[in-house]
DNA sequence: CCTGTCGTTTGACAGACGTCAAGCACAACA
DNA sequence: TGTTGTGCTTGACGTCTGTCAAACGACAGG
């Protein structure tokens, strides 16, 4: 049985690491065309394999490097001293993390995984080069930034202007349209996270959470096992996203 | 919609704008030297000048420039069709407007001066082609992306684990921090935004708001008079955010 | 198979904040 | 100086969500 020692030797050809990718659609080099995946060669410094429940980086960690996820499930969180802690995202295949090192030099938030997951380690300073040459790599990049503001943006919208069903109802949708993204069905999934994980995201106690299923699976709008999930009327819960609370 | 009619002309020498401008430190430019200051002439475009009340720009406007406020106060917020309608942000001197219009080419937000302002705009072009030859203003403006990044996290950690009064303090001394760092006083300032705003940005209805600052007043933290605030007791607003609530 | 743990569900209750309403302060303006 | 409007404060009350507690199912380990 052989145990990954630090970063384990993959068997991948990185020189041709997103050219053979099937996420480059969704992933950073988004719409390059065939000059310019030559020129991003090398943008792929190795890949990681995070085990389930395993940091793939930890808050105060020196940052040095994004991640572009290939396989797998993460977390974002934050734990401040005083104890409160807070899940930021979660992430999937072709979303990239570690962004919010930039600006600090630091990692600000954990990442975690909540499934064996696999990802891409790049260097930032081999991005930042990269990109002073390849026009729409330094344009990709700059849109997944500001895709990450817009991200958090409505984010707080949710904590700050709407009600438990309506979170936890945006909250599915969101996560019902990123499945389909990937090829995956819309309609039913497995969640990866916990209630608890779930709540912290959109500012409810678990047991809030718990009873928002209950409540939707009463109203026919969806069922729940565990984390098994199928969403029987999706303009239900868009009804119930889009309607202003009285 | 009161779009503003032309881009007032400007007698300032725009050639020599970041150079001659004392927030040069606080801003884009932060931290180049002589050599590069040469580099990033004709990064500003032209100046604004925006009212109180007016719109620098609306969500849904086609994107083509960040701007750099240099005079003037700010807030940014986005009315979804629902009636629903937030305040995501408030912009000082020194501070980044619009960088959420890259991601999509069109503004998410609307960005309305709430004294009278005066901004440097940035065609993004521009500033994307000098990023590519000039290294420090690429850094630094990842930075500055990364830095609203990190800002809307600590937002969603305020929105989603913060009761009233925390919320309140948090923004306090967010505040006053701030205008510290623009060589204002720290401990005595006037607020440019309604109880409403706050409330807006921190999920809170006014009159919470409106509570929360009665009670720091009685409990000797500060003094408010109209939109006139003077912090007494810093440390007591610390002690309230830095507690977990139990 | 039993047992402990973890995640989840559900109920009863309490408290923080929202809602609604009235009245006040201040500024703009006639 | 009076009038009007906007923003603010304060009170009474309702409700959503948090808190505390109990119990259940799934799963892993002994």
């Amino acid at each position: 049985m052989n145990k990954p020692a630090t970063i384990p030797a993959t068997p991948v050809n990185l020189r041709t690491a997103c050219i053979q990718c099937n996420l480059r659609e969704l992933c950073l080099p988004m719409g390059l065309d065939a000059n310019e995946f030559e020129e991003i060669d090398g943008l792929i410094a190795a890949r990681r394999r995070i085990k389930r429940q395993q940091h793939l980086y930890h808050a105060g960690d020196p940052f040095e490097a994004i991640y572009a996820i290939r396989i797998g499930f993460f977390k974002t969180d934050i734990l401040t001293e005083d104890g409160r802690d807070q899940v930021t995202g979660f992430q999937m295949a072709g979303e990239i993390l570690g962004l919010d090192g930039i600006s600090t030099d630091r990692h600000v938030c954990n990442a975690v995984a909540l499934e064996d997951s696999d990802v891409c380690l790049i260097p930032f300073d081999r991005l930042e080069d990269i990109s002073r040459r390849v026009e729409p790599l330094q344009r990709q990049f700059n849109r997944f930034m500001s895709r990450e503001i817009v991200r958090e943006q409505s984010i707080m919208m949710l904590l700050g202007s709407m009600r438990a069903e309506e979170r936890l109802a945006a909250f599915l949708l969101n996560l019902s349209q990123r499945m389909q993204l990937r090829g995956y069905s819309a309609s039913e999934f497995n969640l990866r996270m916990t209630r608890e994980e779930i709540g912290s995201y959109l500012g409810l106690k678990l047991e809030t959470v718990s009873r928002a299923f209950s409540k939707f699976q009463e109203e026919q709008m969806l069922t729940v096992h565990q984390k098994h999930i199928q969403i029987l009327d999706p303009d239900a819960l868009r009804s119930l996203v889009g309607r202003a609370h009285l």
